[in-house]
DNA sequence: TGACAAGACGAACGATCGTGCTATTTTAGA
DNA sequence: TCTAAAATAGCACGATCGTTCGTCTTGTCA
């Protein structure tokens, strides 16, 4: 790797964090610049414009996110046990960066600015809800979740959990937030499961 | 009402307007001042710093949410029919600001900046929560939920549930997330209900 | 109606924003 | 090792940021 990539790496990590920490649209170059140890200009350089890095830092986001939540889980036997990997993958990424996942704060930050950033998240979070679809898919074809359900609905129900699960914990802070997500989890595959007879068992009380 | 409230309030009007498009932390004074048509010293005279004008957008931005979502709600039969009326009073509530609902943003933005906006946000967030929990507690007292549930569980969940609806609704603007928000409460709400045994037929499909 | 308070304004401040230039240093291949 | 190219630095720009101050206009009430 050239002398050039491995410094535009080391910018965009720490843009993913600084990203992450104060918001995709807050990242200044100039705090940027001194937290890389480069000069503005030089920076500046590696991308030519701020919203070229922007985007490139949710470019580099997603790569990560790929390499440590979504790829793991493809390892994973299809069907429940591959969706709780999944979870449990999300919850370590967005753990890793103390303002939380970085999709989910761009995604609102960016919900009423149009443009070329707000295009490519846009893209991306297309993508990821996909990806869980095509869960929902293989633990039907796995024979674990009911024939009927609308894998549409599973990705809608799934990710909002997530988002739940990323207010409570980054926000309130709440020590009980991993197990109201485990409980939630729960209750979403149960209803998803074949032979739903169960049900009316796994509620958890306090 | 004195002249400086009159002022005051348009200011708060058009403040939340704005922060729900760019966020808290970018509401401009400069901007806003534009907006209101006043000059940026006369409108910063009524605040004495912005976060000062930030804590009290979140203020109005709070009365606001209690007249039009929670206030309401409670003249409705407490109950499924109570929770209903509140999930799509929010709904309304969101879908009167263009870049969503006000909390979410702000939590996701000040998730990772402390100070006095991210108390008094958080004071806030603790409120709703305590709300949903006291709708939960209601609903059982009606005879409506189980008596086994854990109330604030039932907060994660619904919260989440209202957290998908906002993603969706303003990032992909899919045509379909209202009818997936209400799947997905009508699931919550039987898990929830009294005589559970209805809890396999009402999935979505597509 | 006159006096006093409250509200709004204009100008300016130091700092920082994103973005151009040009020069200098560093790296990579012949 | 020499050289062309790539990488970085330095400096400056216009604009805007939050904030302060002194002045003037407007509203309020005796």
């Amino acid at each position: 790797m050239k002398k050039g990539d491995l410094t535009r790496q080391a910018i965009l990590e720490a843009g993913l964090k600084m990203a992450s920490s104060v918001g995709l649209e807050d990242v200044t170059i100039g705090e940027l610049a001194k937290v890389t140890g480069l000069s503005k200009s030089g920076l500046f350089a590696h991308f030519q414009s701020k919203e070229n890095l922007q985007i490139e830092i949710l470019g580099f986001a997603g790569q990560v996110f790929a390499d440590n939540v979504v790829v793991p889980a493809l390892s994973v036997p299809a069907g429940v046990e591959r969706i709780q990997a999944l979870v449990d993958n999300w919850i370590a990424w967005t753990e890793q960066l103390t303002g939380g996942c970085i999709f989910v704060s761009a995604s609102t930050e960016f919900s009423d600015r149009p443009g070329p950033v707000r295009d490519f998240l846009l893209r991306q979070q297309a993508e990821w809800l996909d990806c869980l679809v095509r869960m929902a898919r293989s633990a039907i074809r796995a024979g674990e979740f009911r024939t009927d359900l609308d894998p549409g609905q599973f990705a809608f129900d799934l990710y909002s959990l997530l988002l739940g699960f990323n207010l409570y914990d980054k926000l309130l802070q709440d020590s009980r937030t991993r197990q109201r997500q485990q409980a939630a989890l729960e209750r979403l595959l149960t209803t998803y499961r074949t032979q739903a007879a169960g049900a009316s068992e796994p509620l958890a009380s306090s």
